[in-house]
DNA sequence: ATGGTCGCGAAGCGA
């Protein structure tokens, strides 16, 4: 099975970006943040088309917004409501055995300063998710958690770390509860599986940046884990960077990642 | 050191 997660910031301007990673990358299961829109505006005949006929998601007007689109049978979905708000931040479902999480973790604002709101509301998202992926019902389970996790945790997960050690997604305290929420179910990276800790990786770079290619001063916010009893079915990994230079191109970059289900 | 760019939706917010 093939999986990918990609912040597509607009699912309906960026359809057509879509379409080009289907056709080239060919996967079962795809999971998208930041759709910006309501349900009834979802373009879902174009998912249709290219053959994902099932889905989940949940949206609302300009902002946040996950969605599932799948090859394979969805059962159980499920719209998971955080920290006491409504803005379409994390979905669920069953596909091809598997628990799967679609997660779109707040950016956190500017300011990494808990008299921040945006910070706070940061913050209270991840350990709200520490304390609700049960232990106990994981150790068993066959799970996935996929997204944009908005933290870049491991000091090659940035382009300099010193440098962005005061800059939102990277400071100690967001680390410290992305690193409390992985080990709250024995989780797994998957996708750090392949790439040892020393080794730079990205799979965002900023609109801001003149020549984002040159200067290559991304962070990996976007993230996939499985639970550990999963660890002997990770294939392949793959972060589809030449998306990033595509045409009117999201700021992120797909995260793929390829899983043997026959066990 | 600063400001730099996007999308949504029609100004300002969020990233």
């Amino acid at each position: 099975m093939r999986l990918v997660t990609w912040n597509l910031n607009s699912v309906r301007l960026r359809i057509g970006l879509i379409a080009k990673l289907v056709d080239s990358k060919k996967p079962d299961v795809i999971c998208i943040q930041e759709t910006k829109t309501r349900d009834e505006f979802f373009p879902v005949a174009a998912f249709e088309a290219k053959g994902y006929k099932y889905h989940h998601f949940t949206g609302m007007k300009s902002y946040n917004g996950v969605a599932i689109f799948s090859k394979l049978p969805l059962s159980d979905k499920q719209i998971h409501k955080r920290v006491g708000k409504n803005d379409c931040r994390h979905i669920s479902a069953r596909v091809a055995g598997f628990e799967l999480h679609n997660l779109y973790i707040p950016a956190g604002g500017y300011e990494a300063d808990m008299k921040s709101e945006k910070f706070r509301h940061k913050l209270d998202f991840v350990d709200e998710l520490a304390k609700w992926f049960p232990k106990e019902r994981s150790a068993r389970a066959k799970m996935i958690a996929v997204g944009d996790f908005n933290i870049a945790p491991l000091e090659n997960d940035v382009w300099d770390h010193k440098k962005m050690i005061d800059v939102v997604s990277h400071t100690p305290v967001e680390v410290e509860k992305f690193t409390r929420f992985y080990n709250s179910v024995d989780w797994v990276d998957a996708i750090r599986h392949f790439v040892p800790e020393e080794k730079k990786l990205y799979s965002w770079w900023s609109y801001r940046a003149e020549d984002w290619d040159a200067a290559d001063r991304g962070r990996r916010l976007d993230h996939i884990w499985v639970t550990r009893g999963l660890k002997p079915a990770l294939k392949k990994q793959q972060i589809l960077r030449a998306a990033r230079g595509w045409e009117r191109p999201s700021d992120h970059a797909p995260v793929i990642l390829d899983l043997d289900v026959s066990g």
